[in-house]
DNA sequence: CGTGATCCTTACGTTCACGTCAATTTGCCG
DNA sequence: CGGCAAATTGACGTGAACGTAAGGATCACG
């Protein structure tokens, strides 16, 4: 899900990348270990640092050290098993080949018009998996404050009762907050 | 985290409740195996039937399920380990220990102001968890919202070179959802 | 060009969260 | 009270997601 990479930019803006990232530093970037990215370019998660003669060092760009971050975000954040992470990102390669095709442009309209739309309806099922998440998060959350409100107000009625009057103690979280 | 349950309820209320549920059918009423309910309890996450003669069958009232049921989705959404779980529930039940020392009246001032204060710790804690996890989410969905605006704006230009003119296409998954 | 740090592959080990099987018991119903 | 479905404990098995150790090869640097 590279929604944090920029879909179907113009080409022409090539921010200078120090491409030679060694598997160790990759993973302290990102905060694992290298037999995990070891492990998930076997799985096929991540591809297999293409053309790299059998034996030597794997090499990383900062652009797959990004594409693992979004990875490993995504896992946490929506809980899902490698085996299913990996198609959602097949669904995201998807894309990337749609904009790739896009940029040469000799596709022609019908088809151009066809990949769009596949990648509407990856987004579209990604969007839907993100949302039902997202909105039983937000009930969840939703419940706590209330809870955390009962729990106020019987404190200040203890307060009310007991006669001391006391300002509000710099209520920590008390409404909404990540906004 | 009861916040689906009355927290600090007044008594009074006693809904009538089929007290004898058997293993399997609490599993099949929250969508899981009597196996996992066994070993939830092992580890300690449900308590151990209480007083139950060893080898006899358990037994199970609604409020258990409805525990249970609020366990897995905790489990889920936050995506925790059982043991981490443990700790959140151990919270839990601290507050519940806190409603049944406040139902019987014979605390003093300071001991019930006292354990009001730890139940606001408690639910303070799990809230800044909950709205860490909601937050990330909710920024993906933005991110992801954000990128499938652009898919779209791409196809409706080229209708637009294409001189055929729909319309919006019945736009399923546009704004904000969940609210 | 030597050498210490890092990486390579291979392979077995580990933890978590259950699944599964077996040998009994228990519970309920006719 | 007989019989059958469902539950019990105990033990071993399993898949996912890595950890760890061994025996070398490679790389960056002085």
């Amino acid at each position: 899900m590279s929604a944090a990479t920029p879909e179907f930019e113009q080409p022409g803006a090539e921010t200078p990348r120090s491409e030679s990232l060694r598997i160790g530093d990759v993973a302290r970037l990102v905060g694992t270990t290298p037999r995990t990215i070891r492990y998930y370019e076997e799985i096929g998660l991540l591809p297999e640092a293409p053309a790299r003669p059998s034996g030597r060092h794997r090499s990383y760009s900062d652009a797959e050290v990004e594409r693992l971050r979004e990875v490993m975000r995504l896992k946490d954040l929506l809980g899902v098993s490698l085996e299913e992470l990996k198609t959602l990102l097949a669904a995201e390669d998807a894309r990337a080949e749609v904009r790739a095709q896009l940029r040469r442009e000799d596709v022609d309209s019908e088809r151009r018009q066809e990949l769009l739309g596949e990648a509407l309806g990856h987004i579209d099922r990604q969007l839907a998996l993100v949302r039902r998440r997202a909105g039983e998060l937000s009930r969840l959350e939703d419940e706590l404050s209330e809870t955390r409100k009962r729990v106020r107000r019987k404190m200040r009625e203890h307060d009310a009762h007991a006669g001391a009057t006391f300002p509000p103690a710099a209520l920590e979280a008390t409404g909404e907050a990540h906004k």
